[in-house]
DNA sequence: ATGGCCGTTTTGAACGGA
């Protein structure tokens, strides 16, 4: 099974790259993120006419997430628990095959210092507590999207541009690796830990995609039962490079099927 | 040199993004 993830920057937008996408990266899950539209304005019948299932946690001009599947989307829950007051489209997940899996837009938290990056911070404590309830069952979780953190230096092409920015602070990094610790890999650096230049994300502006000015935020955290299975993982970098591009290309991974009974 | 991009919105200057 092919779990991928995607911030598309309007899926409005981003259509015909998206479909193309389907073909080209096959994958059985792709969780979407930054749609900018209301529920009603995803376009949902493009992908069910490539046979995928669709359930979506839209807004107004900004965030947005989905969930699109061959398989059936089982159980989904639309939402992160642990503040009623927020209205922010960021979260989202259900079962797909027996393998729970997320959509997560994680805050951006520019400019530090603001009420933004404590958002940022209060919405990973939010993110950490259900990602530990989801371990309890020891089954299989795949935590994907746009996490909006640069792990570690190598994650960047050039960490002094990026040392005043909510991606690179300390705090947000040490949100992430809380994350981790609780029983979460990282699936690209876990199966490729010294691949270089591994970016997910390049700027619009001055022309970060030609000189390769990336930064690796984009990332697939999967539970032990889950990287246990994984065959294969990258970051595929075609969209990024045609016209009228998202700002994030995907990144995917495989897992083999479940073993039926334990393999020791 | 994030001054220089991109998508969105009570459509036209402002906001958010990262």
């Amino acid at each position: 099974m092919r779990l991928a993830s995607w911030n598309v920057n309007s899926i409005k937008a981003r259509l015909d790259a998206a479909m193309t996408w389907l073909d080209e990266g096959k994958p059985d899950v792709l969780a979407l993120q930054e749609l900018k539209c209301v529920d009603d304005a995803f376009p949902r019948l493009e992908f069910e006419a490539k046979g995928y299932n669709v359930i979506v946690a839209g807004q107004k001009s900004y965030n947005g997430v989905a969930l699109v599947s061959r398989l059936p989307l089982e159980n989904p829950v639309i939402g992160l628990a642990g503040d009623a007051s927020d209205e922010q489209a960021r979260y989202v997940e259900a079962t797909v095959a027996g393998v729970r899996v997320a959509s997560i837009y994680l805050p951006n938290g520019n400019p530090i210092g603001t009420e933004k990056f404590n958002y940022k911070l209060a919405w990973m404590d939010r993110l950490r507590a259900r990602a530990a309830e989801l371990l309890k069952s020891g089954g299989a979780v795949a935590l994907m999207g746009d996490f909006n953190v640069i792990p570690k230096p190598e994650d960047c092409y050039d960490v002094s541009a990026w040392v005043e920015d909510a991606l690179y602070q300390p705090e947000s990094r040490a949100q992430f690796r809380a994350l981790c610790w609780l029983g979460y890999y990282d699936a690209f650096r876990t199966a490729k830990p010294h691949a270089p230049a591994a970016y997910t994300f390049w700027d619009y502006q001055g022309g970060a995609w030609q000189k390769d000015n990336g930064i690796r935020i984009d990332h697939i955290l999967l539970s032990a039962s889950a990287i246990d299975r994984m065959t294969d993982v990258d970051i595929d970098r075609r969209p990024r490079g045609r016209p009228k591009a998202s700002d994030h290309t995907p990144i995917w991974c495989d897992l083999a099927d479940a073993p039926t009974a334990p393999r020791l």
